[in-house]
DNA sequence: AGCATTGTTTCACA
DNA sequence: TTGTGAAACAATGC
């Protein structure tokens, strides 16, 4: 997905041009998107209200909605943009205008328009969403929070950050080009770094996010375009290694990286 | 054709 | 009971 700066850039956008735009109408006919909602039952609690907030943790985000209405959770999934009239946000890629592609749209009275644009149809929008079951937001968390959260587990310390109940937020390129600036094995068991390792890691997660949130995205970073079978550590010409970790490509250096 | 994909959830198994 | 890893999910792009 996008991940947590993409997430964010598609916040920003809700907060700067959706609020307080009574809601007219609303598709959410897309059952899978839509899930665990029967059709219909997202436009009757939405219809006649409007967005009053646009927040965000982790890669989830959601809005309060006026007269005591339900939150509106929208996930992004992993190819999601948001649209916006003629703004939109989220997933980096290019993309022409796809239409057929907007899995969940809301009208407003004064002729606009919201759309959760998505190819791949994983990104999903609920009524409610769990947000405590979220871990910490990635880009806000405590040095002493992050410590104790992440040390909790013999898992891959790669794994480890990207287990959204532990620090939501980062994704696996996010974790690829954090790891590579904090020079660390992303293959470490969570609870073999020490706290000077710790520390270093989660302000790298912290600068990548900045970073990223800054420039456009996590397709951004400077380990990324590193991430292929032929690439080389940007900063020593070694060839990277790859692996899978916590079920996904992983990238590294194996000379800088312990 | 076959494989990979920036995410989440579920299920089998240790 | 807790933790871990693979598979499923849907669709697209190389």
């Amino acid at each position: 997905m996008p991940e947590l700066p993409e997430v964010e850039r598609a916040r920003a956008l809700i907060a700067r041009t959706a609020l307080h735009r009574v809601i007219a109408a609303v598709d959410d006919t897309d059952s899978y998107v839509c899930r665990p909602h029967a059709p219909g039952e997202i436009a009757d609690a939405l219809v006649g209200r409007t967005l009053l907030t646009a927040e965000r943790r982790g890669k989830s985000m959601w809005c309060e909605t006026s007269d005591e209405g339900p939150a509106l959770g929208i996930h992004l999934g992993m190819a999601g943009r948001i649209v916006v009239d003629d703004d939109e946000a989220g997933d980096p890629r290019p993309r022409v205008d796809r239409e057929r592609w907007d899995r969940f749209t809301i009208d407003f009275e004064d002729g606009g328009r919201l759309t959760l644009r998505d190819s791949r149809r994983l990104g999903r929008v609920r009524l409610e969403p769990a947000i405590h079951a979220l871990g910490p937001d990635a880009a806000e968390i405590t040095r002493k929070a992050f410590r104790e959260r992440v040390s909790r587990s013999r898992m891959p310390v790669k794994a480890r950050i990207m287990d959204q109940k532990v620090l939501a937020g980062v994704g696996n390129l996010l974790a690829d080009e954090a790891l590579w600036q904090a020079r660390i094995d992303p293959r470490r068991p969570a609870n073999a770094l020490d706290e000077a390792e710790l520390d270093r890691m989660r302000n790298a997660i912290r600068a990548a996010n900045r970073k990223a949130i800054a420039r456009g995205g996590v397709h951004t970073g400077t380990v990324i375009p590193a991430r292929r079978r032929d690439g080389v550590c940007p900063r020593c010409g070694t060839p990277m290694e790859r692996g899978t970790i916590g079920g996904r490509t992983t990238y590294w250096c194996p000379a800088e990286q312990h």
